[in-house]
Parts: structure tokens; sequence; C-alpha cells
DNA sequence: AGTATAAGTTAACAGTGTTAGCTAAAAGAG
DNA sequence: CTCTTTTAGCTAACACTGTTAACTTATACT
């Protein structure tokens, strides 16, 4: 029925409203400062009406993380486009990698936060495996061979490392200076890629 | 005066009791599962107690990750002993951090939990000082050259390369079998040690 | 028009970090 | 040994948090 489309999407659009708030909240104060409450008054609802929408509190980060993971895999994918050899794409690629995560901090941070929520099912989304394979392409035309499993120790390799700079630099461990650091991203992608076939 | 020793000793013997049982608590459940009021009565006093030793919550898991640091400096420590080639030695270092990162789980994520409170404090803690000294000592001995932002920037590409690795098997995002994450540790450092001189 | 279903409400439960204000005990001075 | 000052500790409250049960109102269907 017509109506029955009326109240589902009336359902979606409130649920976006919901998400948007909360993503207002988030790249102000960032997620620890999102509450349902907050919520509910900016989308002028009562509190419990937020649970028709979502389970719970860490039903809305998922989303977050899904949705961040497919931003970081568009704006990799985008940057893989605009080279043609593939030492070059995975080279910017990886600048593009540690460029989101400093653009959208609150995104990554929800994304990789060590006490993330749904910590078992984290491999269960699928938004992460369009984001592997996007890297696993490039790698494959890097290596010789095509052993599914060493590329995928390779991929992870590359991850880890794109990963580690990210987060030593965003809890500002060691206070690097910021000239020195698309340096150290360099040098490390380069290691990798020499190594790429042992 | 002696009295004053008492009183002194005192307050450090409840300090050392709140780090004590908030270590328990951190242990079993997760520093998000303890709260001011559960250490207060495990301590057997009130709740305000508790801020005559720590001005706030943050600074009891400041606490925690000083001491982070220390037990894996120390852990690293112990093994480069352990060997007498500086390469072995920094393969084992890595092999240890990896370990420390798993066994002490709770203390780890504190260490490195993205949205660590004292984010803009972090670069003032001392203890992470002596962590990265005693890497930077082993690094310099595989570095013919010895300048010294060479060899922060080398120990800077290492320390991310262990921490990537370490927390993307810690919030399990890619599933990686458990015999394979070994290969993929050794496998990266075998490359930062055959670059560490380009 | 009357009934079943869904939407939205208020109010409460069980917590959280943090602080103001009071009381009881210990320390220092006369 | 008493009196005053300092300190230790307490109760109670504030302003929040996520989550849920129970009730009301409005919509849809027979």
């Amino acid at each position: 029925m017509i109506v029955k489309n009326d109240r589902q999407k009336q359902k979606e659009l409130t649920k976006n409203a919901i998400l948007k708030v909360a993503e207002e909240i988030v790249l102000q104060e960032g997620w620890q400062a999102v509450s349902i409450r907050k919520i509910a008054e900016a989308i002028g609802y009562s509190l419990p009406v937020v649970y028709n929408h979502f389970e719970n509190k860490d039903a809305i980060q998922e989303e977050f993380v899904k949705n961040g993971f497919n931003m970081l895999a568009m704006a990799m994918q985008s940057t893989k486009e605009k080279y043609p050899e593939p030492e070059q794409q995975l080279t910017q690629m990886a600048l593009t990698y540690y460029d989101f995560a400093f653009s959208n901090s609150a995104y990554y941070k929800m994304m990789f936060g060590l006490g993330i929520p749904s910590c078992q099912k984290a491999n269960e989304i699928a938004e992460i495996g369009n984001f592997s394979a996007i890297i696993i392409e490039v790698i494959s035309e890097l290596m010789g061979e095509t052993d599914k499993q060493r590329k995928f120790l390779k991929f992870h390799t590359l991850w880890s490392i794109l990963h580690g700079l990210t987060s030593i630099n965003m809890v500002n461990l060691t206070a690097a200076p910021d000239e020195m650091q698309q340096q150290i991203l360099l040098d490390a992608i380069h290691g990798f890629i020499k190594n790429i076939n042992n």
C-alpha cells in the first residue's frame, strides 16, 4: 500500500535525522559527547523513539564505523584512479589514508578505538571487506606471484603500518614534528614496496 | 616528625589500595567497568575519599598508562639482554612487544585507546621517553650513521609497525589466523631491518 | 463506527563523575 | 590538660548517562 510506504519512508527519514544530528555532535565534540537524550531533543521526539530505530547506542556507533570505512574506501579508490603505476598508486593511497584519518579524525577514532564495543563482530562488517579489496588489488599488481594468502599477509602488513603511523601520531605520543610525519610514512611505504616479493 | 611520616605513609597506602582494586577491575572487566563508587566500597572508604588521592578519574587512568609503559619497557629491556646481536635483539623485542600487548591487553588498550583523555599531555609522560630510549639504542647499533633525527624517524617507523599490527589484530578487523600473525610481524620487522640504512 | 496496531509519551530504574557542606577525630599551642 | 585549628571522613545532592516498563493517543483495517 501507498500508506505503508509512507510509514517506511517516514521511518527512514527520522533514522537519517538521528544519524545526522549524531554526526554533528561527533564532529564537534566527539563520540563521547553523544547522548540519546541530546539526539531525541534535536530530532524533536521523546527519548525512547531513538530506540525504535537503533537497538542501543552501540548500534549507532556501528553505523559510523561502516560509514567511515566506506568514505575511506572511496577516497582511496579515487586516488588510485589518478595514477597509472601500481607503485605510485600505493604510495599515493597511503598518503590519502593518512590524510583521511586526520581530516576525519572523529570518524577514524570511532573506527579504530581499541575499546570498540562490537569487537567480536568487527570481522563481520562488510564495509571493511570492500576497503581491503581495493588495497589488495594494488598489492596484487606489485607482486609477482598470486598466492592468495601471501597477498593477504602483505595487505595486513601494509594496513598495520598505515594504522600504526596514524594512531601513534593521533594520540601524539612522540610529538614528531609535522614535516617529519610524511617523511616517515613515505619511508615506511618505500620499504614495504621494496620488500614486497620477499 | 614521625607522626607526619605515618600520615604520609597511610596516604600512600590507601593510594596504592585504590590502584590495586582498580587494576583488579581493569583486568577482569576493562577500564570502562571501573567506577569511583566501586573503588571506594572496595577500599572501605566513602566515595569522596578517592578524590583526596586522585583529582579525577582520568588521573587514575594516567597512572595505568605510565605503569603500562614501564612494564613494556622492562619486558623489552629484559629481552634485549638475552641476545647479543642487534638484529636478533630487535626481532625478539618486536615479539616481546606483541606478546605484551596481548598478555596485558587491558593495559595496552588504556595506553593506546584513541579516545585517550590526556591526549594533549601524552607527550609529557616521561615513561614513554624511557621506552623510546631502549628501542632507539638498538636501532642505533643497526644504523651506520648517527644522525639523531634519522634514528628517531626509524624508531617512529618501527613503533608504528608494531602498534599497527597489534591494534589491528586487537580489534580483530581482519580476523587473520593466529599462526599467520607472527609471520606478518616477522615479515614486517625483516623488511624494516633490511631497509634501515635507506 | 469499533477494534487492533503502531507511534509516542511520561516516569522511573540503576548507574555514572563530581562537589558542597557537615561531623568527628587527631595535632599543635598555651 | 584544655582549647583551638587542621585534617579526614562522611552524607547528600547535582547533573548527567543508557535503557525500559507502562500508559496514552493517533492511525489503519475490518
